[in-house]
DNA sequence: TGGCTGACAATTATTGAAATCTGTCAGCTG
DNA sequence: CAGCTGACAGATTTCAATAATTGTCAGCCA
């Protein structure tokens, strides 16, 4: 091998460990596991990550990185706000329950590390509902949706979707009703932009 | 004592079944346990409740009946059908985040002894759906709401606030802005309501 | 005779000794 | 000499033997 490719990277490491995630689960998943698929000590991932719990949020965050790329609202600017939006939450739910329905065991253990990483979760919030935030700024700008502060609504909309959404409510999404149920709660959240409050 | 006082019903079980939960927690929680505390033999509590987990259906069930009860829409009727939502959603978003921070442990064990009981849920969900329908409905009768589907209407309003009720969300209402956030989400929601769709 | 008891089989939980894991660091090696 | 190793202490987890629990039912007794 070339030493290049034996370089240990934090992008090496945190590919490993995704893959000990996948392969044992979060209960199982061991610092020695990520090592030994590194064919390195473990003394040598600590010098990467301080802490187990510090590597845990570096995938935690990759992750929800991952998730949230395709959802850029800049990437799908056609059509009015409201139909824009119902794009964005019906593409973030179907990213979410799709992984969920794939793969449920993966998809349990990853909703189990974030849960965990409370800080990590808080940035992918924000994130999120600065793409809604955008969304509905976009909205204003054209007139659709009344004069309103963008920044809180956008966080409302992100919350009053949450049941589509949140890990928490994976169980909830085997119900074949939930697609319409989102239609149902979209509907009034644009009928409550469109109006002046 | 008088034979009336030692009757055993399945009222004095399910008291018996909660101070038992209170104490000692779901997991530790036995059917030997509640025998004891009603000075009788386990095979005494079987006469009433074919399984342990139709007894702990059935404390979830009473359980879930008392959190109902001071929201019934027929108990407020003052003032327009939007401030009677808003007062309806702080009730039940008070009702239960008051028992979170009063004894979480307590509040944990039931939320437990509830997401196991999934029928019990369903009726409890259907129930508080129809009280928001009562309501909604109310509002469209005197013009206050758009026309359109109440049942429909109900049950996305309950959706959209799940984060401020589902026990699930329980650990997200730590944050003080969780109040403002509710409030948030019920203006959108009764503006999406006043408006034809 | 209707309601209760308590012994029993099968399953599930507890326990504590042994094994493994996390995090550190002195020293090796390319 | 930068980066890695591997031994180590203390904390956590595993595993198998042991105990308790669930659910049944023949018989007791008020």
């Amino acid at each position: 091998m070339s030493p290049a490719a034996v370089v240990l990277t934090e992008e090496r490491i945190l590919d490993a460990a995704e893959d000990v995630l996948r392969r044992f689960g979060l209960a199982k998943a061991t610092v020695v596991d990520v090592a030994k698929v590194l064919r390195v000590s473990h003394g040598s991932v600590y010098r990467h990550f301080p802490t187990k719990v510090a590597l845990r949020d570096a995938v935690a965050r990759r992750w929800l990185d991952r998730i949230i790329k395709p959802l850029d609202p800049s990437l799908d600017t056609a059509g009015p706000a409201a139909e824009r939006l119902l794009r964005w939450l019906q593409r973030l739910a179907a990213i979410k329950q799709g992984m969920a329905l794939e793969d449920p065991e993966l998809f349990a253990t990853f909703s189990q590390l974030t849960a965990e990483a409370r800080e990590v979760v808080a940035a992918h919030v924000d994130h999120l509902a600065a793409q809604l935030t955008q969304i509905i700024a976009d909205g204003i700008e054209t007139g659709e949706f009344a004069r309103t502060d963008a920044v809180t609504a956008g966080r409302a909309v992100l919350y009053a979707t949450a049941r589509f959404h949140h890990p928490l409510h994976a169980a909830e999404w085997a119900d074949p009703a939930i697609h319409d149920d989102l239609t149902a709660v979209w509907k009034l959240l644009v009928n409550g932009l469109g109006t002046s409050p």
